[in-house]
DNA sequence: ATGAATGCAAAAACTTTGCATGACG
DNA sequence: CGTCATGCAAAGTTTTTGCATTCAT
């Protein structure tokens, strides 16, 4: 189960909806059902599995889980924002366009070069994203 | 400038509006000013030029240009969707979090390693996208 | 002339905020 | 108990849509 240790280290209370919405995105995880949900989602999970939070408390839990690095936000395409836990370390993602699946994976040659461009031009890598659009080869 | 012809072959006729959405990508693009633009951002530009145009029809429109691929959409952060002239090829983003500018690059090795990456998963790259946030280094 | 495109205003979609109430430590 | 968190509703943003009018061909 996810720890609530977890929120008591962020500086964040232990309240019912903290917790709930974290066990949520485990749980879900776990089930690989959806691994990036959007606010509206974790909204209605909840409504479904009949504890009430407010939308408006899911989109400041959220929030302050990502500020917490408990969660990744991401803006895959456009529209809303989705959000995954961020527990199993740094990857990125392959969207299959006909499925809409989506594989995670991580490369270590493409974070060092990204490193090395950025360094190229003065900057240091604060953050990124990378979504590669696949398909199944024929 | 930039032609009418390119509205033609996507079927769109020519109109005021379109034409001076496409100049107006274009002359930001020539002087440098912005090579990333929100629909917000087109539309006071037109204002201020004195041209007309409704908010609502510069989202239209830029959206029907997306769909020509005159156009690129981008959802770099969060919030809104930020367009670009399709015509000079491919390329990367880094946006540096300090200013929100973009600077673009290109990177042989990582375009490669991303080919290899997603046939080692037995699909094929459709489309990608890459943005690096990042930080003028100290 | 005729169908497509525009402008306006209204609505939709997503997210944030103010404030009174309630819960955590 | 004091403070922080919540819920609700209202407001903010960004984008889309309905409809009457105007425009391109």
């Amino acid at each position: 189960m996810v720890e609530n240790s977890e929120l008591r280290k962020a500086g964040l209370k232990v309240t019912l909806p903290r917790v709930k919405i974290l066990q949520m995105l485990d749980s879900t995880e776990q089930r690989n059902a959806q691994r990036h949900m959007s606010a509206e989602d974790v909204y209605k999970a909840l409504m479904e599995a009949g504890e009430d939070v407010g939308l408006a408390t899911v989109y400041r839990v959220l929030t302050q889980f990502e500020a917490a690095g408990l969660v990744v936000r991401h803006n895959f395409d456009g529209g809303h924002a989705v959000f995954e836990l961020a527990d199993n370390g740094h990857h990125d993602h392959m969207v299959n366009v006909e499925t809409s699946e989506v594989i995670e994976f991580t490369d270590e040659a493409i974070e060092r070069r990204q490193k090395e461009i950025v360094a190229e031009h003065g900057y240091e890598l604060v953050d990124h994203n990378l979504v590669l659009y696949v398909r199944k080869k024929k």
